[in-house]
Order: structure tokens, then C-alpha cells, then sequence
DNA sequence: CTGATATCAGTGCCACTGAGATGG
DNA sequence: CCCATCTCAGTGACACTGATATCA
């Protein structure tokens, strides 16, 4: 019974699509930051961290597993390879394919950024408790499994 | 006491600035194709809905407001005032100043991208419960207080 | 289909100009 | 009045990203 003449104003900031992109740049910027005083970027981390996951694979493989983009995927496995993080070899049951392998130099290299990423995490979850962190973390990945491509009703 | 060899292994899928920068993809795909529909842009949403919400502004508040860069403020109030949505009047207290005006066609305009937005908000969160949506608004409104540029010190 | 290259659009960001405001 | 300095609107450039088209 609230005579409240407002008609449900348009609260701009509580907008969780305008806020989770204002968070995402945030995110973005304090992992690149990190990694760029080691002169890395965040898709060397998640290609080595999805080689160390799941081992050695294919580029169009690896495209998936890290959402990066068959088209990108070249240049940042050029880098990885420059600095002797992987190897491009021959696939001998698809001569098509390369098959891409992490190097020990590539292993001790994911545990670095690894240590950076850590550290960005802690904070841009700084202000959460442990338990809202996991929360989050939850909520989200619910969010990411759902809108995954090949859903297309939903 | 499982004996599981693996190390603590990176798991890439959950470390949560990946999990938001993917969410805020699908997010802002969302939303854009919504308002694409209407030759519309999250812009033109934001800036509409910060002058209904605040009432007219320059441009440099509304950039504070909005969170779009001053030197993008232009092209966006541009294309508002070609639709009739704000009219651009020089503030006669202060002449650098441009006082922007939301009109009536603009109203409409914002009620009608409000929609949009609403409902594109609706399928972002749809595997959420509403006490998880709310949640996570809340958990991301902390994150984004928290880093409000002048947050020098965590 | 895989790998590779080039290209495009959108965005966030920075440097700068010129007009106007402000305080000594 | 003169001056340095700041703010404001506006322009242009830059880097990065996601995405597409095309080629081998």
C-alpha cells in the first residue's frame, strides 16, 4: 500500500550486467599488470595451465579448453614457443595438426604466473569473506556452465 | 588420505577473474543484441538512464556517472541528439559546459531500452534462484565500491 | 577440418587542443 | 590587467579483444 509515485526507477548502477563488466575491467587490469612486470600476458597462463590440466593437445583443441580464438590462438603459441614454454610438433595421426607440449621451461613458467594470478585473486576478492568468495565463485561458474555455446535454449 | 598424485593442480576453469571476464561476455552479448534489434547501444541506455535517474547533467558529470570516458561521451551524446533523445544547451553559468537535457522522445526511449536491458538481465541470470541473483548483485556491488578508483590502498 | 593470416568493430584509455573559468 | 593553472568539450591515436573471412 505504499503510495510510492515512482514508477520503479531505473537504478543504473545496480544493474548486474553493468556490474560485472565494471568488475571484469577491474579483474582484467590486476591480473595483466602482474603479469606484465614478467612480460606476460593472461593467455600464456591459460594456455600453459590448460596444457598442465590436461595435458598435450592440438591448437584447435587448446582454443577450447581456454576460449581463446583458433585466429589468436597462433600468435600467443608463437610467444609460448619463443620462450621455449612449448613445442610444436607434428601430430603422426594427423598430419594436419600440431600437437603442442609443455616444456619443463613452460612448467616452471606457469608456476610463476600461476603465483601472480593467485596473488590478483586475493585482491580483487579482498573485500569478501572466504565464504562470500566461494559464493561468488559458485554463482558464477553456474552462470558460465549455462550460457555455454550450444545452449541455445535457455 | 586419497593418494592422489596430481599437486594441487591449477584449475583454470575456476579461478574467478577468468570466470567473471567470461560472464561479462556473455553478459554484454546479451544485452547488445537486445539493443542492436533497436539500433541501440549500452551507451545510449546508460547515459538516458543516469539523466532520468539524476537529472541533467554536463557532460563530464555524466561521464562520472556512467563510467564512459569523457572522450566517448561525445559520440554517444551525438547520436542521442540526432534521435531527439537529449538536447545539448550551453549552461549560462558556466560557458565551457554543455547542459544535457532529457527530452521527452528520450523518456521513451529509455523505457523502451529499460525493457530490453530487463529482459536481457532475466536470461543472463535465469539459472539463479532470485535470493541467488540478489546474492550476486550484492557481492559485486562490495567488489565494485571496493575498487572505485581512489582505492589506493586495499 | 586444422593451422594460419589479415582484417574489422567495439572498447578502454591517453595525449592533446582550444575555449572558458579561476585565483593570485 | 596579466598570468599560470585548472576544467570542459572535442578530436585523434593507440592497444587489446572478440569475431569473421579467407587461404593453404
Amino acid at each position: 500500500m505504499s503510495p510510492t509515485p515512482e514508477p520503479a526507477p531505473i537504478r543504473l548502477r545496480a544493474i548486474p550486467s553493468r556490474l560485472i563488466a565494471g568488475v571484469a575491467i577491474v579483474a582484467d587490469r590486476l591480473v595483466s599488470e602482474r603479469l606484465a612486470a614478467e612480460g606476460a600476458r593472461k593467455w600464456h597462463f591459460a594456455v600453459l595451465a590448460a596444457l598442465a590440466e590436461a595435458g598435450a593437445a592440438s591448437q584447435a583443441e587448446l582454443s577450447g579448453r581456454t576460449g581463446i580464438y583458433r585466429s589468436d590462438m597462433v600468435a600467443v603459441l608463437n610467444e609460448l614457443a619463443d620462450a621455449a614454454c612449448v613445442r610444436r610438433e607434428p601430430d603422426p595421426a594427423d598430419r594436419r595438426r600440431n600437437v603442442i607440449i609443455l616444456t619443463a621451461e613452460g612448467h616452471r613458467r606457469l608456476e610463476l604466473l600461476d603465483r601472480l594470478i593467485t596473488d590478483a585473486q586475493r585482491d580483487l576478492l579482498a573485500p569478501l569473506t572466504p565464504g562470500q568468495q566461494d559464493e561468488l565463485t559458485r554463482l558464477l561458474t553456474v552462470l558460465t556452465d549455462h550460457h555455454r555455446p550450444g545452449h541455445d535454449a535457455g
